[in-house]
This record gives structure tokens, sequence and C-alpha cells, in this order.
DNA sequence: GCGTATATTTTCGTTTTTGTATTTATATAG
DNA sequence: CTATATAAATACAAAAACGAAAATATACGC
């Protein structure tokens, strides 16, 4: 039988992931230890499949990295989702009950909520699941249904009926598109449904938006944008829009740099 | 059958669970008595599952730990739960409808289902739904409920009665540990419940289970053994064992090397 | 007190891990 | 393509940790 994995091995494991990568000499380093350890440690590491070397060094080889067109879409505007994830996360009282949904930026938002206190958190997004199982003080329910391949979204009848029985402070949700004529809207039927599900169980809707959403056009109306309470964004929308959301009374919340 | 421990070995069982994990050496000292003893402890407390050991120390298996821990029991047997996926996913035929619980060789079938054809599945694995959502030939449907943060494992009430919505014609599950007794047991009650439910809800019941898991105990009782229709694991179980498999009906698929 | 059962320590050979030195492989510039 | 620097594999010795068994201590019933 395989002996256990001894503390160093699995702080490695743990560091190379949370890096991507990591070159042999900068490990050896931080254990303090010589490179043929970290290379051993390497090996048994590798052998199970859990990483993979190249020339130099380590990179994780998990789900993160295997998708690319979905890992683009988590790059692009990363700097702005940041920002926004940041502020959003800042804005979210501890103890709160959260509906978080499909979107980038909302898992962003996940990211930045990893060392709140208290949540309760209903997601149809693997993602978001995913990453706030690791926060220990941190309710997470997932919707049960469906699962789309491209986003891993949690859709179908049964993930409505299932958010149909929760009410929460703030539903959180992004967007594909917040269309000039005031209307949220997104590509993909079942995910709108399952939106319209959140918008209707939460006491408040914060919508997360970078700038490059707005007056983009998708093809499925969602809601009118006046459900929203509060809009988060990167950058001051422009004159025509930032007029429509206070005709509309959305709040909105640039965040700083 | 299994005796008590003694007050320093429960002392020591709780002050690794504090700490995470712990040197044998430090151990010894702490309790001042020698190493020989220390391990003997360690030897009792990972028989019993609760505690695993590395060359050097023992670390806690449970909540204090688990994000190591878990990566650790992925780890570990990585080979022989391999091979057992690779027989279970050649046995599953195409266009099957499954349930997949809880557990390491479960997710490693997962993995080996990557390019099956039509398959529906039904999960309380967010690791399961994750891996498989890169299938598009895939129908993946998870259960809602509350997420586990050990293993990402969805259960209580929600997940139960979600699982009762459907009826499969394969449940594979994986166990803690089979005992001589001829039950199937866990440590968690919330996962026990789910693979109830699973077994209820399946018209055959597969058991992936690798050798370690012969004999050894666990707290909560699942069901009797005699549910399985088909058991897989990775070496052949001593005669006494097999003889209880042949008593109960329950055909035993040895994975080849 | 005596004998027995159980628990602990001591001892010692074996295994595992780690570090150093040397050789081989790999990447990169010119 | 070749030269050269850097990384990785190999080999081997030293140190640490392990496991088994013998010796010793402790507890307990009679």
């Amino acid at each position: 039988m395989t002996m256990a994995l001894n503390p160093r091995q699995l702080a490695m494991l743990q560091l190379v992931r949370e890096r991507g990568n990591l070159k042999t000499e900068t490990l050896a380093e931080h254990f303090s230890t010589t490179l043929q350890t970290v290379r051993r440690d390497i090996q048994r590491l590798t052998d199970s499949g859990v990483l993979e070397r190249f020339h130099g060094g380590v990179r994780s080889l998990d789900s993160s990295s295997r998708n690319t067109a979905y890992a683009e879409r988590q790059r692009s505007h990363a700097e702005a989702k940041q920002r926004i994830a940041r502020t959003v996360a800042a804005a979210i009282p501890p103890g709160s009950s959260l509906f978080m949904n499909i979107g980038t930026t909302v898992e962003a938002v996940a990211s930045e909520l990893l060392h709140h206190q208290g949540l309760r958190i209903v997601t149809n997004n693997l993602h978001v699941a995913s990453t706030l199982s690791a926060n220990a003080q941190c309710e997470v329910v997932v919707a049960g249904g469906t699962v789309r391949h491209e986003d891993m979204g949690v859709v179908g009848e049964a993930a409505l009926s299932f958010i149909h029985q929760f009410k929460v402070d703030i539903g959180l949700i992004g967007i594909s598109g917040i269309d000039s004529d005031g209307t949220l809207r997104d590509f993909d039927m079942r995910e709108v449904m399952v939106a319209r599900a959140i918008v209707a169980q939460s006491r408040q809707v914060w919508l997360v938006a970078d700038a490059s959403k707005f007056g983009r056009p998708a093809m499925i109306e969602m809601a009118p944008l006046k459900v929203v309470h509060t809009l988060f964004t990167d950058a001051p929308p422009d004159p025509a829009f930032e007029r429509m959301l206070r005709d509309l009374d959305v709040r909105c919340v640039v965040a700083p740099t």
C-alpha cells in the first residue's frame, strides 16, 4: 500500500493549486528543503495525476484550467470583475442570505466572500458552490436540476421549484446584456427562467455587470431593469444610461480602482 | 471486538483534531511517553478511520483539516481506484441512467465516463457533476440541498426528496467501510440517508470499494450488504468474505490489473 | 502474597526519507 | 545546428522513523 502524503506534500499540492504553477526552486525555498526532495514530492503528486510537471516546475491540472473557452471568458475583464466583486462583497452584511446565479462576475464575488462569516447562500452555479464550500462559516445550498455543460449552471423545472422554496435578503445576479431600452437580457431561456425565479424570491436584487454589458443586445428579455435595487459596475455609465437608472430608481455603485 | 479507548488515546485524538496534524515525536513528548506507545495508540485510532498516519506523524481526517484531508483521500489508493473505475465504466451500457453518490472511487468512475454516450446521471456529488459536465453527450442532474464542506456532497432533506423523484437503472455508490458482519457503514448520517434513498430508487445497486474497505468499521449502518447487486473491487476478498458474498448473492467483480 | 493479564518500555534490525555528488537530459541563444 | 546554462535523473550514504519481539512494569482478582 502506498504511504499517505506528508504535510509538506499536501501543502505543496495546495500551494500549486492556488498559484496555478510554480518553479521547483520556489517550492524548495518555500519549504526550506532541497531541490531533490521537492522533485521527489512532485513525482508522487504527478504520479497520481493531480499535477503536471514542466521543465523547471509544476502546474495544477484540475478543472479550472481544463475548459479553455470558459477560462477565456473568465479572464476577460478580469480586473474589472474583481474590482466589482470586492465592492459587492464589502456591501454584503454578515449573516445575510443570498441567491447567486450564473456569470463569471458572480463567481468573482463568491471568491471574495471566502472569509465572510455566517452567510447563507443559495446558488444554481456549481462554480460558486464549489468555491464557497471552502468557507466553513458559510452555509451553501445548491439548487437541484439539470447541469448545463457550457457553464455548470443548474437549470430546468426542478431548479425553479427549488428556488421558489426560499426567500432571501439579496438576489445577486449576473446578466449577458442590459439593453438600451431598459431591459435585462440573456441568451439562454432556461437561465432566464432561473433568474426570474431569483428576482421573485429576493427582497432586494443586486445586479453585477461590467461596463461592456451596457447596451449589449441579447435575445431574451429577463426582466425590466427597474426590478434591480442596486447595480454594481466598474465604470460610470454614459449620461443617457445614468438618467435611465435614475428614472427607474436604480442605485448605481461604481467600484473604485 | 473493538476495545474502548483509554484516556490518553482520547486526549490524543482530540489534540490531533485541534492541530490538524502532529508529529509522532511531539505526541510522545506531550504525553511524556515513548514513541512506541504513541504509535500503538495511533494505530488504534487510524484503524477506526478517524485519523490517518503519514511517515512521521498523524493527521485528522475530519472537518478541522478538510481541504488537505480530501486531497489526501483522493490520492490514496489512486491506482486501485482507477482500475476499479475503468472496470465499472466498461460495464455500464450506453444510454443507462445512473445515480452516483459521494466517494473518491465514484469520482474516478465519473472521469472514466467522459466518453460514454447518452448517459443520464443523477448525483449529489458536485465533483462528479463538475467532471461529467464536460461530457456533452451526457445529461447531468444534480440533487439540490446543503453542500457539505468536507467533500462537496449535497445532503439534507431537500436532496432526499429530490432523489426520490427518480428511478434509475443503476445506483452506483461508494462507502466508508464494509463491516465483517455484512453491513455497509459510513461515518456521516446525512450521507447515509442519501445513500439509502439511492438504493431505494435504483433497479440495481453497484458498490465500488477498494480492498481497504473490507472489514473496516464505521459508525453508522447504511444498509445490509445484500442490497448490493454487484461489488466492484481491486483485489480478491479473503475466503470468509467471499463466502459471505456468495451467501448473500452479491456478484463480485475484481478489476484486472 | 501470588499469578495472570494487560500495558509500557527497551532494544535492535529494517524501511523510508533526505541530502550530496555525479551524470544525463532539456531548453535557449547565437 | 551547436554550445552552454539549467534542470532532472541516478546513485549512494546518513539520518529519521518504523515494527517486532523481549523485558519490564502495572493492575487486578483470588
